[in-house]
DNA sequence: AGCACGCCGACT
DNA sequence: GTCGGCGTGCTC
């Protein structure tokens, strides 16, 4: 019993700190409540930092350790199989473990220190030897004469030098300032508010009435309170919110005191849940399954019981009925006593997909989105940990929702590109994260789609993934006809307005006749994407980035779609001094304009990404749209998915090539999907639908497979292509980006790694290092390495992993500047 | 990733 | 002596 107990130690995962993990002594206070998935505050150089307990043991390392400073949470918050997918991202993503955790929690509710820098008692002449001649010191102990406490920033704010840096430390070294390190709270924080209840004893109609008798003549606002407080208590309010209670009562806090202090009334403080409502609504539709419907579930409801993990695709014509399987699948879990995870894509988590959730499973549902304020994000999130909500409906990020005892997770639109992450690390995709979650959870995946994506059919094909289909619409709908237009042939007989086709608009015109819809699609935002000189041909393009400027003919500004840089459009040419300049191309703002110029009395609806940046917008827009409100819907791609509307029966794609020609090697599978995704937008109702599709070249085969309405046929001959060229799925692609404001140094870091990678063992090709599509971006260059790794001969990454962090070990030890940044993409979706 | 430290040229 | 711009090394 007196043998001592042995000191534990912790690895902490720390975000953006390039280590796995660091070890940290655990303080005898935390020993017995400390666990893996707790995040805590750890010392680190001069900084306190946020990271996650990954492992708790008692083996001293060969150093010093520091020990946990606090703990964050009192129990865990990265649950164990999202820990094991945290760890699988860090090695197969190649990203640190502490980035990976990160990600797996909504944003504000990391804690970093701040340095307070104040000044300290000290006697004239010590302040005298330790500044000396300095300007900048004497400038520091002015400004904080005052008493302030300041940050190394605030400071330099108030001056008028470049950096104080070098000044603080001597300053500090010599006892004259205190620089402190103060951890600053957490952003996201519940909510709560004030709540005002009647206390039992109180509770009764003859009690009240006596109480408000005695009241009655020197309090008459207690009077009200009172009988506001009885009303809504006889109502099953037992509780009530204070703000309210002194809004209905014309009262003020003073006197909802004073009963307090008579001990009739107690005031609470609870926690105000904030939900994401969706302003859409509509009408219930009834239904019974399809047989196919039913022979999918036949399948999915016994792989939850099993509770085994088996990922599955759902291949369902649009309009088949997919969202229904999902629903039947989540009740079918819940009834089972486990909740379920369903993510969608950015762009089709519509208000009329969450409404039909919420329509089945009421306030068990947590929405999870990007467009939700912080607050609300927290909520959902912390909620759904505490197993308050038991259906996650939610976009990429939402694959870490913390979902209690999941019993299925189901991907929409699986094929499509938002599940991946480009923009920062964890450079990860939720499809494949969402396969390996339920690897770890051991339960079924349903990854649904209309248009699968190449990589997931052939997973099916090689028996990986369980293939499910459904080829019938539902109500007997047939397919949409899908028409193309010539407009190359269109042009030479002089049947267009602008971009559109006489036909086009005719047929919009008969839509409206008729009182039915049109969807027009266009996926470009703006007026016109250049603006050209008709003299000399000089573009406009970004200054920071090697792009042309769009457009925008609200404001009249040229903007980069890139980096957001804004201009006003030059009145003469810049280059020759020329005063005609052109609008090359068209994006939704002109086609607009062309619209209501042949057809004045058409009812138009423009939805892009400049007119619905306001919260609700896109609620607003779909309610009106659903009412009957506009004759024709006219968007970018967030028109191209998900929606269902009975009263649209046309569609017309204005250009069909736009994507087609993009030197990517999912071009094609790209142009396909959309183009399918877009025609199963018509006729959903009874009424038989069509489509336009105008092409200059509408005889290229790859619109063939559109026209046809055969993906099948389309999937097989891209998987040969694929197979023959070496593209995903029979390798993985890696992409090294090497960005920076210095052209050279980029280059020279791009070729030292091509070299250093050349030079290991066989079991990837590459080309050398090129500038990228986008060769410059925020005023950095950018150079690319593109690696396709033999999937056989590295199945899970990790060689490749091991390589990559030699050559960045060599890449540091040659001496090279860090000036250039480096970023590995795995399984990239844009080769930009 | 920060942050500190050391070195060096420029200014005054 | 002071300032400011790098490159380099370290953080449990």
């Amino acid at each position: 019993m007196s043998e001592r107990k042995k000191q534990l130690y912790a690895d902490i995962a720390v975000p953006t700190v390039p280590k796995d993990t660091l070890t940290y002594g655990v303080p005898g206070e935390m020993r017995e409540v400390l666990t893996a998935g707790m995040r805590v505050v750890v010392p680190l150089g001069r900084r306190q930092l946020m990271g996650f307990t990954v492992n708790i043991h008692d083996q001293p390392p060969d150093f010093a350790v520091k020990s946990i400073q606090q703990l964050l949470d009192n129990e865990a918050v990265i649950t164990d199989p999202l820990m094991r997918l945290c760890q699988w991202m860090h090695q197969y993503y190649c990203c640190h473990l502490g980035d990976a955790l990160k990600a797996a929690l909504p944003q504000g509710m990391d804690v970093d220190s701040a340095r307070h820098i104040s000044l300290r008692n000290a006697d004239d002449l010590a302040i005298l030897r330790a500044v000396g001649k300095s300007k900048i010191k004497r400038d520091i102990l002015r400004i904080l004469g005052t008493g302030e406490v300041l940050s190394e920033q605030d400071l330099l704010d108030r001056m008028a030098v470049k950096s104080i840096g070098s000044q603080l430390r001597e300053l500090q070294f010599h006892g004259i300032i205190t620089i402190e390190s103060v951890l600053e709270l957490p952003s996201a924080k519940p909510r709560t508010a004030l709540f005002v209840r009647l206390l039992p004893e109180w509770r009764g109609q003859e009690k009240i009435v006596e109480l408000c008798s005695i009241l009655e003549r020197r309090a008459p606002k207690q009077v009200n309170l009172l009988t506001m407080l009885w009303q809504k208590h006889e109502r099953g309010e037992a509780e009530i919110l204070m703000a309210e209670l002194l809004r209905l009562a014309k009262a003020s806090s003073t006197q909802v005191r004073a009963l307090e202090e008579k001990g009739i009334v107690e005031i609470v403080e609870n926690e105000l849940i904030r939900a994401y409502l969706p302003l859409f609504e509509e009408r219930p539709k009834e239904f019974a399954l399809t047989g196919e419907q039913q022979s999918v579930l036949a399948t999915v409801l016994p792989a939850i019981d099993a509770g085994t993990s088996s990922p599955m695709l759902l291949y369902g014509v649009t309009a088949s009925g997919k969202t229904q399987v999902y629903i039947e699948a989540i009740r079918h879990a819940l009834s089972l006593g486990k909740s379920g995870l369903v993510l969608v894509p950015e762009i089709s988590l519509t208000p009329q997909l969450v409404a039909r959730f919420k329509q089945a499973f009421g306030s068990l549902v947590a929405v999870m989105h990007s467009r939700m304020s912080l607050g609300e994000r927290y909520d959902a999130w912390r909620l759904t940990l505490k197993g308050e909500y038991r259906v996650v409906v939610g976009v990429r990020s939402a694959v870490f929702a913390p979902v209690m005892d999941p019993g299925i997770i189901v991907v929409d639109e699986e094929q499509d590109s938002s599940y991946k992450q480009s923009d920062a690390d964890p450079r990860y995709n939720a499809r494949d994260a969402a396969v390996m979650r339920g690897f770890f959870e051991n339960i079924p995946v349903l990854l649904g789609s209309a248009t699968p994506s190449v990589e997931s059919w052939h997973n099916a094909d090689i028996g990986k993934y369980r293939l499910l289909r459904m080829t019938q619409r539902i109500d007997q709908a047939r397919m949409p006809d899908i028409v193309p237009v010539d407009m190359t042939e269109a042009r030479r007989m002089r049947r267009v307005r602008g971009s559109l086709s006489m036909q086009l608009l005719d047929e919009i015109r008969q839509r409206m006749q008729q009182g039915e819809a049109s969807i027009v699609f266009q996926n470009r935002r703006g007026f016109a994407p250049h603006l050209e000189c008709n003299d000399c041909g000089h573009v406009e393009n970004c200054d920071n980035c090697s792009i042309s400027l769009t457009f925008h003919k609200d404001g009249d500004m040229l903007r980069c779609h890139y980096c957001g840089l804004t201009r006003k459009p030059p009145v003469v040419c810049p280059r020759c001094g020329a005063t005609e300049i052109d609008r090359i191309g068209s994006g939704t703002q002109r086609i607009e304009e062309e619209l209501q110029a042949a057809l004045p009395e058409a009812r138009i609806l423009r939805m892009d990404a400049d007119t619905t940046k306001r919260k609700g917008a896109h609620d607003l827009m779909l309610t009106a749209f659903s009412d009957g409100e506009y004759d024709i819907l006219l968007g970018t791609q967030m028109v191209a998915k998900g929606l269902d509307f009975d009263r649209v029966t046309l569609v017309g794609i204005v250009s069909a090539e736009q994507s087609l020609f993009f030197p990517d090697f999912r071009a094609s599978e790209r142009t396909v999907q959309l183009l399918m995704q877009v025609s199963g937008r018509s006729g959903r109702g009874s009424a038989a639908g069509r489509v336009l599709i105008q092409a200059s070249v509408p005889t290229h085969p790859v619109f063939t497979f559109v026209y046809n309405n055969d993906y099948d046929a389309f999937l097989a001959q891209e998987t040969e292509s694929r197979r023959n060229l070496s593209y995903p799925p029979f390798t993985r692609l890696v992409a090294l980006l090497f960005s920076g404001e210095n052209e050279e140094q980029v280059a020279r870091a791009a070729r030292k790694y091509y070299d250093e990678l050349r030079a290991a063992p066989g079991f990837f090709t590459m080309h050398p290092p090129q500038p990228a599509l986008l060769s410059r971006l925020n005023k950095r260059y950018r150079y690319h390495l593109l690696m396709r790794v033999n999937k056989r001969r590295d199945s899970d990454g990790n060689a490749l992993r091991t390589l990559l962090q030699k050559v960045a070990e060599e890449y540091l030890r040659s001496g090279h500047s860090r000036s250039v940044t480096i970023t590995i993409d795995v399984d990239p979706q844009n080769l930009m």
